[in-house]
DNA sequence: TTGACATGCAACCAAAAGGTTGCATATTGT
DNA sequence: ACAATATGCAACCTTTTGGTTGCATGTCAA
């Protein structure tokens, strides 16, 4: 879980996964032509993604093919984002209550 | 959007979100109480959380209160999570096209 | 078979991140 | 008033991160 969202927090390695997004299954070469930095740096933004499992590779011959694999976003939506989405209001509601409080004290 | 998965990368920062999670409004010094490093540390997590909205700061004296904001998950959810999760069948099923092909060629 | 193409490996570098220590400042309670 | 409490600011350090360069290896196509 944590791999993901490190490998998430950069902004290149998001332009990969939207550029699988757009089209999947690129290689390793159709990927660099995006993005402005050496095919080193992408093939290590493309690890990160592996391993985090956000991307898959297939090899074919000498080319690497790029698989999106969408999974773990969806793990984090479940284990992360709907927790907090179901105290939304809550977590809101406390807020204006703690700002409302502060105002009295001054006053 | 990148301070946000920024903040996110960080596993203290997401240990900082679930205290808040269990107990709203909590003071510096009592978020320091969970984590094994020095308050100044705590504030630079916190600093980061803040800039990316995903805590909101209020003073009530010479204690800062801290309160959980649910927005800017959401917004992930929005504009990233479900974009992929629309096309979640289809990428997977990209993925088994793919390594049958290699298959293919290497027989 | 040989040159061009696709990729890997490793050393190296600068900048950013995560954390510490020391000291300063503002608020509170007695 | 003053001591204790809650926090801020800034310099510093180490590790990680994002990127480069140079060379090696494996595959394809003429």
């Amino acid at each position: 879980m944590d791999a993901v969202f490190k490998a998430l927090a950069d902004e290149s390695r998001r332009a990969l996964l939207d550029h699988l997004f757009k089209s999947n299954g690129q290689t390793l070469s159709q990927l660099c032509e995006h993005l402005d930095m050496t095919r080193q740096a992408v093939t290590k933004h493309l690890l990160l993604l592996e391993q985090a499992k956000l991307v898959t590779i297939v090899w074919s011959g000498r080319e690497k093919l790029h698989y999106l694999n969408p999974v773990p976003l969806q793990e984090i939506y479940n284990r992360w984002i709907s927790k907090y989405e179901r105290h939304r209001l809550q977590a809101l509601s406390d807020l204006k209550k703690g700002l409302e409080q502060n105002k009295n004290k001054k006053e």
